[in-house]
DNA sequence: CATATGATAGTAATCAGTTACTATCTTTTT
DNA sequence: AAAAAGATAGTAACTGATTACTATCATATG
């Protein structure tokens, strides 16, 4: 017997149960066509009552943009944890980075949605932080395959990691397209296969002749 | 001296010069913010001329969506045309859909932004007509090329037509945030090198122990 | 009672699309 | 070829709907 409608949530927990408002709302609509109006419906509230917890609408983007960071990175890193082998914790981190997107498909359309905008919000410094934050932890993990002999020295890592990020963002991508995120998971490991066979094959330019 | 602006254009070139401005703006833009005033403003008219050559908003954007798949395609078809190697074949269509992507950022934004919206709008019938015709067009290659014997016969394929659309589509969306087309262009040839590797050292499930 | 939370009912700005009128180009008629 | 007529293209001002945001009043909780 669940409540259909919680009333009068302390201030902390409505802003949470706003946030997960808009990461639904995302995964079925366009981030840009999300109004207060419908986010106040999606969680039964009027949509005036959205301003006495945040002071504007961007705040509350704001506030996405840090739960989608938070979560995500903490499940990569819990899916990394305690594996020593550099391209096992990468194939760990495709698949917990895939599965993410499963669970909320409304995550990487914030994202993607809020990058590629023009003005420079603070939600897009959040986006941006975290996709830094990301690349440098990839190029650490390969860097330190190289020299435990997992990868060829001579491999291009800028390259090797602008790929595992496009990777997963052209199959978040293409999932996103067709709905069917079920299918991306069950493709993921197939493709990663592929990538990691890319780099542990990888010769510069001149491949010795 | 040219002339600031053409007064009077026949309709067709008026659809065409439009078109123009919307691929323009949507290279500076978020597609779904670019408003009837702003393509006026832009191609210098009013917002209202603008509806003596579509019928409605939705119009311009099948035109747009029309430009890009006919303008994309083409491009590719030319950069594989008389190129025997189906594997030298797929380096140039990646390359030359890179490189249309890099003179034209506003096309891959209105395909996104098209493709992820929730309503079946013939602009998004259009796109998804463009993105399985270029599936299918994949597909016939690597099968080719596993013909040949330019790649193994076990190699997964379906893994690999999703790849490579995939890290185009990686790469395209770290260009669009990033704003530097021209170092996606260099980074390209290197990313499709780890690719191409993948493919031709793919062993399927379990490499033979 | 005091305060936090919510509902109701607004505001000004902006959106796609329409209307009435005007300018410009093309064709026909003389 | 000159002028009138018709068709096409563009302007300016508007409409109703929708937007983010606010002011005021009501209620529930501790």
């Amino acid at each position: 017997m669940t409540e259909v409608r919680a009333k009068n949530l302390p201030a902390e927990e409505r802003r949470n149960v706003t946030v997960e408002a808009v990461i639904d709302l995302a995964g079925m609509m366009n981030p840009g066509d999300i109004t207060t109006a419908a986010i106040a419906k999606h969680m039964h509230l009027t949509q005036g009552a959205l301003f006495r917890h945040f002071p504007n609408k961007e705040a509350i983007w704001q506030a996405v943009m840090q739960w989608v960071a938070t979560h995500l990175m903490a499940r990569i890193d819990k899916s990394a944890a305690g594996i020593k082998e550099p391209l096992a914790a990468m194939q760990a981190m495709f698949q917990a980075h895939v599965a993410f997107v499963a669970d909320h498909p409304g995550a990487p359309r914030m994202l993607f949605g809020e990058l590629q905008g023009a003005a420079m919000t603070p939600a897009k410094r959040l986006a941006q932080a975290l996709m830094a934050q990301y690349a440098a932890r990839l190029t650490d993990l390969i860097l330190s395959a190289k020299i435990r002999g997992e990868l060829p020295a001579d491999l291009d890592v800028e390259a090797a990691t602008v790929l595992f990020i496009g990777t997963i963002q052209g199959l978040v991508m293409q999932a996103l397209i067709s709905g069917d995120m079920g299918r991306m998971l069950t493709v993921a490991p197939r493709v990663f296969h592929i990538y990691r066979r890319g780099l542990e094959t990888a010769a510069p330019n001149k491949p010795k002749g």
